[in-house]
DNA sequence: TCAATAGTGTCTATGAGACAATATATA
DNA sequence: TATATATTGTCTCATAGACACTATTGA
């Protein structure tokens, strides 16, 4: 094991001499796609209330995007991976630990930040709403819970002699009880005999900082997929949890109704039943479910 | 459009008088795991040949990891997106260019490059068989393609109170004319109460180079995971070719055998039909196709 | 009593799996 | 003509979609 290289070291004497070179590093950091669900205000007593997906959104204090709203996230520490920054940020920024958390996408497009050279590693947590109400304002004053929708506004196809361009436009907006944020983002798809690949591109923007609206319909992209062939949606259920309630997590991630049937069936084998039931609805109480750890994938 | 921070500055002057600070930066790589297929021996002027999946590995010629066999990839520059780092690397090394392309993870465990801190984006490329044949040996000498295997060894569930760890072994093994690489890769998948996470881990290890028996891994996951819903495959494909051949890969890639109708029901749309015809086989010659550039998802 | 939701049964359409039958170039 | 693959037909089974029917609470 001691081989020796073309100066004759071996490994330990060349990583003793080893002095890291001159050429410039970027910054890397983590944004963190936070997502919850919250009850809209219910229209009657009997009613259910309508589910909302939320997303927490930090409002800029310093330049650059002073005043816009940005992701939670922060820079990369030396003795940390990607991964536990992202749950250190997460901690800091909510108070929550133990959460659903999943590696995105790296961002780094050429002057992303005004600054200087930063690469981000995009995460997406997903917290149920009994995390929430531990600990939700915490001390920055200018965070904010958003709620999203994101809905396709155009799609086009360009055809090519050797091949086409499939554009995907979609709006992006984000509503708090005070600010209202859009933008659009489009997904271009480009195909060749040979090649493929896709890229985001922010078509307008108003009121979000740096390309977090990428990093956001990335990720909302991301849960949709998911959703529909893991467990993932029940990270953002509460311990105990309604059949319905669930699916109406199901459906304000799709942006889609569902047949009651079929979804039951559907997830039968994600949730497991337990004796409690519903108090106090203005109708038929309903069965309580939790996740099932037992046999999830 | 003219804010002022806490100083009295414009975005503008902000950014003028900003200067990058003093803390530790990494440097950020891109590796890629390219990926082909070829045609192992006929065994008969009848038989069809089998095809193989190979990946393209590099000998260290210097230290850290001498002589062990590394995925191609370089340094990102400050001019550049990962992306374009990517498609550079790929250039550099192979030749190609206008293939399919896509970000896979971005790795960034303490250690994982004994020299200094390195975080690495990590790319799948697929390049089909006919620009392989144009250029491949290169100017690296030592570069070299390996038949991937890829398989579950052992598969482990440990039960606890609030959740459980699963853990899926599955053994890489590398191999080229001269060179037998191997190692076992495990998945460990944490499922909690509340929370849920997935890390790889590396068991085992001959031949290979840093982490990157876990890029190996995840790419091929990634390939499987897509070749079911995608056309991704057809990436991987000359310009013409039976529905025998392409079965032959979704086979390889699955490691699995498929039914010939299924299969030719499942990707009939994602191929379009051509007047040529296989010539000299030693059987009944079969209708080549062209990936289906129309309607493609 | 009735408004509103909870929960279940079942018919149908669709697609995957399985297997069989027929077709055809070349040594 | 035999061999090995090419191509298509169809039966069965599982699953998703659609819809309807019954059950149950609390104001």
């Amino acid at each position: 094991m001691d081989l020796l290289d073309k100066d004759g070291l071996t490994e330990r004497e060349f990583l003793e001499q080893y002095r890291v070179g001159d050429y410039e590093r970027p910054s890397v950091a983590t944004d963190m796609v936070i997502f919850t669900v919250t009850k809209a205000e219910a229209d009657s007593y009997r009613r259910l209330p309508e589910k909302e997906i939320r997303v927490l959104l930090i409002r800029r204090g310093g330049h650059p995007f002073l005043g816009k709203w940005a992701l939670p996230g922060g820079f990369v520490l030396p003795t940390e991976t990607t991964d536990q920054a992202a749950a250190r940020e997460l901690r800091e920024e909510t108070g929550v630990e133990d959460v659903y958390l999943e590696q995105l996408y790296t961002f780094s497009d050429i002057g992303r930040d005004p600054r200087t050279w930063v690469i981000s590693c995009s995460y997406m947590a997903l917290i149920n709403s009994d995390k929430l109400e531990l600990k939700s304002g915490d001390d920055a004053a200018d965070a904010a819970w958003f709620k999203v929708s994101y809905r396709l506004l155009r799609e086009q196809k360009e055809l090519f002699e050797d091949g086409y361009v499939k554009t995907l436009e979609y709006e992006l907006k984000l509503s708090s009880e005070t600010e209202e944020l859009s933008a659009v983002v489009a997904r271009k798809m480009t195909a060749k005999t040979t090649s493929a690949s896709t890229e985001y591109e922010i078509v307008s923007n108003e009121g979000l900082a740096f390309d977090h609206a990428k990093i956001i319909a990335c990720a909302i992209e991301r849960l949709r997929g998911k959703v529909n062939y893991t467990d993932i949606a029940l990270h953002l259920m509460p311990k105990l949890f309604s059949l319905t309630e669930l699916q109406q997590v199901y459906e304000v991630i799709m942006d889609k109704e569902l047949l009651k049937a079929a979804f039951r069936r559907k997830v039968s084998e994600l949730v497991t039943e337990t004796d409690h039931y519903t108090e106090n609805a203005g109708h038929r109480p309903s069965r309580l479910y939790r996740r099932n750890l037992e046999d999830t994938q």
